[in-house]
DNA sequence: TTGTAAGCGTTATCAT
DNA sequence: ATGATAACGCTTACAA
């Protein structure tokens, strides 16, 4: 448990050259023999011998690592991102930090200035909330290390963003809800200063206002919980209510939906139709199956990672590098019939 | 993007004094001055003086940094198992570095032998498979810095483990489908080498034995992919067979069992009970309800993260901190009727 | 109570 | 082609 990693300077003592000499061969400099390299290489692979991290970090202000920022890693979006990141990042050879804000902006703010101490040369980032002002920290840190938002984002910054399409998701879903005959459709999301939401409401609110159907206040819901959405949609129906479809921005409060409709025993999709964003395996299995708009998560992340190692590697610099995936519409029978 | 991170020379120049009565200061150290303390403090504070981690690793020899070996991050079980890691870790002010194995040993040895070089200060793993003979790069990585498994471990080694009870769970799945009538019960699992599958399988044995009936080969499934135990299964199903009852313990193959099912008009539970391992929020509103085992995958992350911790600040030591947690049953429609 | 200096393991500059 | 040396930012004897 004591025994510690060799160095350079064993290397050279145990091959009577200097450490220079080691520390060159081993980054392939031309300024040294084939037949030395070829002795220290061989050397220090038999003796397993790893750079120390810390000191090359030190040295070069470069780290080769980038850290991740995601409101909950428990969550079959984000941890398909992660896997997306995570596939790119070790592919060239950088480590991974994770950190999980649980939407909380405080915990974001303070992980952002935390990153301000060079343990990282880049962030991929989902933030907690858009909200103008808030985000000071990130541009502070943006002044010293690329950042590339995923998912989330803050559309006043100039930092580069990988998101899905979900004005154009949020406006498909709608139509498609009243085209099966809808009229009176909830809208379910978690708080309008998040992008995500504040685009796929748009959407939403677009395609109603496409079909001439009025936007009414009381059926767009947010909440931040789960068990404080259970209430708001309990409230809704368990009174006299005219809503005959949902559009759930949400995927685990589109859960609570179908415990209410059980409960209630409100019929899916006859007496009300669903749709839902969700990255869940679990949704074509569902009682009824459930539709939904699956965004490409594990693209997202690749992309977002790809496109932040460029600029880490500053092959590409922050002009217009936003990138729009689109999301897939699966239609299944809790929308239908 | 090129500003740096201000050090404590640069505190120490400003302010008059020498660079260790800076760090002395900052770390409260007992032989600096009250007044002086304050002014440094508050002004470090005003600058936001952040210390440069790699300086402070190669100074010390320690990190703050602990690493994640997982399978597959998104996997209901492991992304719930990292948020657990995640909350402690973090509330101790470390970081946490991630490595996906995909279930690849080479991939797994490789990120062994790459943490030798001192980036972390300890390693928490869910190894790929304990088969013996190939587990040389763990006790190399021990012989350096504590390592705590989780999940799947290797039995033969000095580590300390975290898991749940994977054989009791095997057996009380098992005696409840015999309870519920079935005779010619189907084990589904990934590899016999992984600890967590052998469990399982040893309880579901057991529990055969206990109740007099005959365990029989062509009933035991293993599969390392959902395409080949669709095929698997299929073949199975699809010819004259007597299976009423199956005990998987891999969640997303239970997902192709449903599949199959609905293509052989297979009705759950009445021509077959299910019960399977998952974490998944969705299991209740599958249709039928599965009747799941759910491992507690936030706390065994929990418990290894903080008796990783231990170790690396040396409060405990290696004997006999092996932890076993027990996991809930929950008995849905697709098991009883 | 504070300063000086050495050293952690690298890489890079400047000699030779 | 190779070696000596300084430096990255920090902590910690050892001096004063």
């Amino acid at each position: 448990m004591n025994k510690t990693n060799i160095t350079q300077k064993q290397i050279a003592k145990e091959l009577g050259v200097s450490v220079s000499t080691i520390s060159r061969a081993l980054s392939d400099s031309h300024e040294i023999s084939a037949e030395q390299k070829q002795r220290i290489a061989s050397y220090a692979a038999k003796v397993k011998y790893q750079p120390n991290p810390h000191a090359t970090s030190l040295r070069l202000s470069k780290t080769k690592n980038i850290a991740v920022l995601i409101p909950d890693l428990s969550n079959s979006y984000f941890s398909l991102a992660l896997n997306g990141i995570e596939s790119v990042v070790h592919d060239k050879g950088y480590n991974l930090m994770i950190y999980q804000t649980n939407d909380h902006l405080a915990t974001e703010e303070a992980i952002f200035r935390y990153l301000e101490n060079g343990l990282v040369d880049g962030v991929l980032s989902a933030v907690s909330s858009n909200t103008k002002g808030y985000v000071e920290h990130v541009s502070r840190l943006n002044g010293l290390i690329p950042i590339t938002f995923f998912d989330r984002c803050i559309n006043d910054l100039p930092i580069p963003h990988i998101t899905c399409n979900d004005y154009e998701s949020g406006f498909s879903a709608t139509k498609h809800l009243i085209e099966k005959g809808c009229r009176n459709i909830l809208f379910i999301g978690i708080d309008k200063s998040i992008s995500v939401t504040s685009e796929r409401l748009r959407g939403y609110i677009d395609a109603l206002q496409l079909k001439g159907i009025p936007e009414k206040k009381e059926y767009i819901l947010f909440s931040e919980s789960a068990e404080d959405i259970l209430k708001q949609l309990h409230h809704l129906f368990a009174n006299k209510h005219q809503v005959d479809g949902v559009f759930s921005s949400v995927e685990r409060y589109t859960l609570q939906l179908y415990t209410l409709c059980n409960e209630l025993d409100i019929k899916i999709p006859d007496q009300l139709k669903v749709i839902s964003f969700s990255n869940s395996p679990f949704v074509s299995f569902m009682n009824p199956p459930l539709s939904v708009i699956v965004p490409p998560a594990f693209e997202i992340g690749k992309e977002a990672a790809h496109l932040l190692l460029q600029l880490i590697q500053k092959k590409k610099y922050i002009t217009d590098l936003n990138k729009v995936l689109p999301c897939t519409l699966l239609f299944n029978k809790s929308s239908l019939g």
